[in-house]
DNA sequence: GAGTTTGAAACT
DNA sequence: CAGTTTCAAACTC
């Protein structure tokens, strides 16, 4: 372990310049609060190094602006922004998944993988924010191209292994996290591994220390607990995965090395920023790596061939920065390989690129979604999802339509995540994708909003639809997925719209910011990347009207944040839907009863006759149905033993439907209700699995039934709590309808206040948090 | 698969 | 804001 620290440091020294960007993702700032950081921290403190840093630049609290940048609800045109919160914290999860997304190269900056994506966003907030301090921090002139070379190459192999990460995730939970983040600061440099492969463990990284941090005041001292509760050093983990990424890259020369720590210093910095988690503070440092990381990767990136992904990168930073070239995006177009990898980003590509796009490059765009599109190659064509991306001409406009799409995902992507860990043998890069794909997404969104696709309700819808693609190719599961109905949604909610044109909330696809796709029997469909200027105009409108039209529709209080972890044993029971039902009919009991889908109790929103909500009624007691749990009131009781009925009689009607095993626990997830969010238990699950979709393109669902089915409730990931957006959809809301009041009244106080720490808390579902036992 | 029921969305 | 209509999903047969 010494040893590796030394050497980290040395490496370190050596860059001082670029590198130097390293150590501060690895330092953050706040000690206080970031124990974990602190700790490991202190090593390096004691360094030349870490003197280099403090003289680069005055460490200054981070501020909250830039995360607001990216995020900003301003620039959001509605609510949405508001929702993205629940996305990022798929976005965690998703960075493993990147992995692949960045071995492509196809995939222009930040479409590629959430990492990416999140740095690129992160990038321009840096840039923004920054005057330019040093651009040569990175040092192009270290054998960059060796570096770029790798890394695309380690990038292919990354993501294999990355997808097997989720051993680490078996391994040690929590350890997982902390050493990936520790990985991905000081480690990753090392190795001299991409950046690019680093970013998502960096960035998770980053999220679980921030929750160490802010959850676990006692951050480090918990991940060396566990460690020794689960006998799993995250240390030994993080060497452990240098080592892999050492073997993956064939190339592994000093050279590469530095210009590969120069790159990752950036993402990591980028990937700290964005989340804030950890406290940076030093912005202007942190920034200035930043700067010259980004210009030190254009440099790579010109000197490297085609394919690198460095490239991307590059021209991710460029955009952010500004400096964007119109050759990157060329080079873009040139590069071949990894058509696997490609695959697997494309939709989240769009998306991402939509959204990046959008607000950073305009023209640069284009091209970028070009290639995206082309990445996507086949698939995107026909699955059209989400987004509606124009081409690379528009870039701008097709945009957006991703938001929607990632707050879907998010929910989802953190099921999916873990469900991979445990699965992951078979596809575990499918379900990768389809987190990352989410996750990128929520990061787009976030500064995306624009788009206007708002969050989706399901989590499965976003992650589902993107990610399918890939994921058939990658395995028969893949394949599976896709022939799965989609599950959730996201992807593809097989709409049967005949005279909405698919363009009203009616239509389900439009509804969950998705396009309709092959499995949809809609007819006169507008809802179509064809369309795409029809499709935005038209939610534009729509969200004139009702910003938050597109929100999720289940709402999950801070309280479900169960998540953090240990506590478990909370359940949530906060979810409500945002505006309640009118059930007169169906008792609650139904489908028709959007809280029923979704899989939450009644609240005093709905104005429902004869309520009998299994999950609780709207009559009071909220019904913390947690079953879990905890307290119980009487009520509750009743409820829970209806509850059961429910969802006995749930299953029978939908078998594949794993709901009944969960309803209540995380019905959450924003979105995430037993049944998915739309679940349509019927159709859905029970084709996916045999089956197939219609489609084939959507995955995302047979991976949530599975998670459902395997994963306990204390295992859901709680991203979908976060979701709440609620909190903020109730300022929002115009409308004023009931909206989320209910929610953000009582239950979202703490999630609405900081979208940030919402987005992070949410984020960490991972696998490893939850101990594996 | 066709028809009915239901409640959200849209409209007035 | 309330009432009505439209719409498509959910459900039933």
């Amino acid at each position: 372990m010494e040893d590796a620290a030394e050497s980290r440091v040395g490496k370190v020294k050596e860059n001082e310049k670029g590198k130097g960007v390293v150590v501060l993702v690895m330092e953050t700032p706040d000690r206080s609060k970031n124990n974990q950081t602190t700790t490991s921290t202190n090593k390096f403190e004691d360094s030349p190094v870490f003197d280099f840093l403090n003289s680069l630049s005055p460490i200054e609290p981070v501020k909250p602006m830039h995360i607001t940048q990216t995020i900003n609800p301003l620039s959001f045109a509605s609510i949405p922004s508001v929702f993205t919160s629940p996305h990022v914290s798929s976005l965690k999860r998703s960075r493993f998944l990147r992995r692949h997304q960045l071995a492509d190269p196809s995939k222009p900056e930040f479409s590629t993988d959430g990492g990416k994506t999140i740095d690129a966003n992160e990038l321009i907030l840096d840039a923004s924010s920054k005057s330019d301090k040093s651009h040569g921090n990175l040092n192009p002139e270290d054998s960059v191209d060796e570096a770029v070379c790798q890394s695309s190459y380690e990038y292919s192999k990354l993501d294999v292994e990355l997808s097997q990460s989720d051993v680490y995730d078996s391994r040690c939970p929590h350890s997982s996290l902390t050493s990936s983040y520790y990985l991905s600061a000081k480690h990753s440099t090392e190795y001299g591994c991409t950046s690019s492969t680093f970013a998502p463990f960096i960035q998770e990284a980053s999220q679980k220390a921030f929750y160490a941090t802010e959850e676990n005041k006692e951050g480090v001292d918990q991940i060396e607990q566990d460690k020794e509760a689960t006998g799993c050093d995250w240390e030994s983990f993080i060497s452990n995965a240098s080592d892999i990424l050492i073997f993956e890259s064939p190339i592994n020369t000093e050279s590469c090395k530095k210009s590969a720590e120069s790159g990752e210093s950036f993402y990591a910095n980028l990937s700290n920023n964005v989340q804030n988690k950890i406290s940076f503070s030093a912005a202007g440092s942190s920034e200035q790596v930043g700067e010259g990381s980004g210009s030190g990767i254009e440099k790579l990136s010109n000197q490297l061939g085609e394919g690198s992904e460095l490239k991307e990168i590059a021209k991710t930073h460029e955009i952010v920065t500004g400096s964007s070239t119109s050759n990157q995006s060329e080079n873009m177009d040139k590069e071949p390989d990894s058509g696997l990898h490609r695959g697997v980003r494309r939709r989240c590509l769009v998306f991402e690129m939509a959204g990046t796009l959008k607000k950073h490059l305009d023209e640069n765009s284009a091209s970028d979604s070009y290639l995206l599109m082309q990445s996507d190659g086949n698939t995107s064509s026909g699955n059209g999802q989400l987004i509606p991306t124009k081409d690379r001409s528009d870039s701008s406009k097709s945009v957006l339509a991703g938001i929607g799409l990632h707050l879907n995902a998010l929910a989802t992507t953190p099921k999916g995540y873990k469900f991979v860990a445990k699965f992951r043998s078979p596809a575990p890069q499918e379900e990768l994708i389809n987190n990352s794909s989410a996750v990128n997404l929520l990061e787009r969104e976030t500064s995306t909003v624009e788009n206007g696709f708002p969050p989706v309700e399901d989590d499965s819808q976003a992650s589902g639809c993107i990610v399918n693609e890939e994921i058939t190719h990658s395995s028969p599961k893949k394949k599976r997925s896709k022939l799965e109905p989609v599950g959730e949604g996201e992807a593809c909610k097989r709409c049967n719209c005949k005279k909405s044109k698919c363009l009203k909330l009616y239509c389900e696809c439009f509804a969950a910011g998705v396009y309709c796709v092959e499995p949809c029997s809609c007819m006169d469909c507008f809802n179509k990347p064809v369309h795409e200027d029809t499709v935005l105009a038209t939610r534009k409108q729509i969200e004139s009207r009702n910003p938050l039209a597109f929100a999720p529709k289940v709402i999950r209080s801070s309280d479900s944040l169960c998540e953090t972890q240990s506590d478990s044993s909370k359940t949530p029971a906060s979810a409500r839907h945002k505006r309640g039902c009118n059930c007169r009919k169906s008792g609650c009991l139904k489908k028709y009863c959007e809280c029923y889908q979704g899989g939450v109790g009644c609240s005093i929103n709905c104005r429902c006759d004869g309520c009998k909500n299994v999950f609780g009624r709207k009559d009071g007691k909220e019904v913390e149905l947690e079953e879990d749990g905890g307290d119980i009131t009487e009520k509750s009781m009743v409820d829970r033993n209806s509850k059961k009925t429910a969802i006995q009689n749930n299953l029978e009607q939908n078998p594949d439907s794993a709901l009944p095993a969960t309803p209540l626990q995380c019905p959450g997830s924003s979105v995430q209700h037993p049944f998915t969010s739309k679940n349509k238990p019927p159709r859905s699950f029970p084709s996916t699995r045999s089956s197939f979709g219609k489609t084939g393109t959507f995955v995302s669902q047979p991976k949530f039934d599975k998670h459902f089915e395997s994963v306990p409730e204390d295992e859901m990931p709680k991203v979908g709590q976060e979701g709440s957006p609620n909190s903020g959809i109730k300022s929002s809301s115009p409308n004023s309808k009931r909206v989320s009041s209910y929610h953000s009244g009582a239950e979202t106080s703490p999630e609405l206040r900081s979208s940030r720490k919402l987005i992070l808390q949410s984020i960490p579902s991972f696998p490893s948090l939850t101990p594996k036992d």
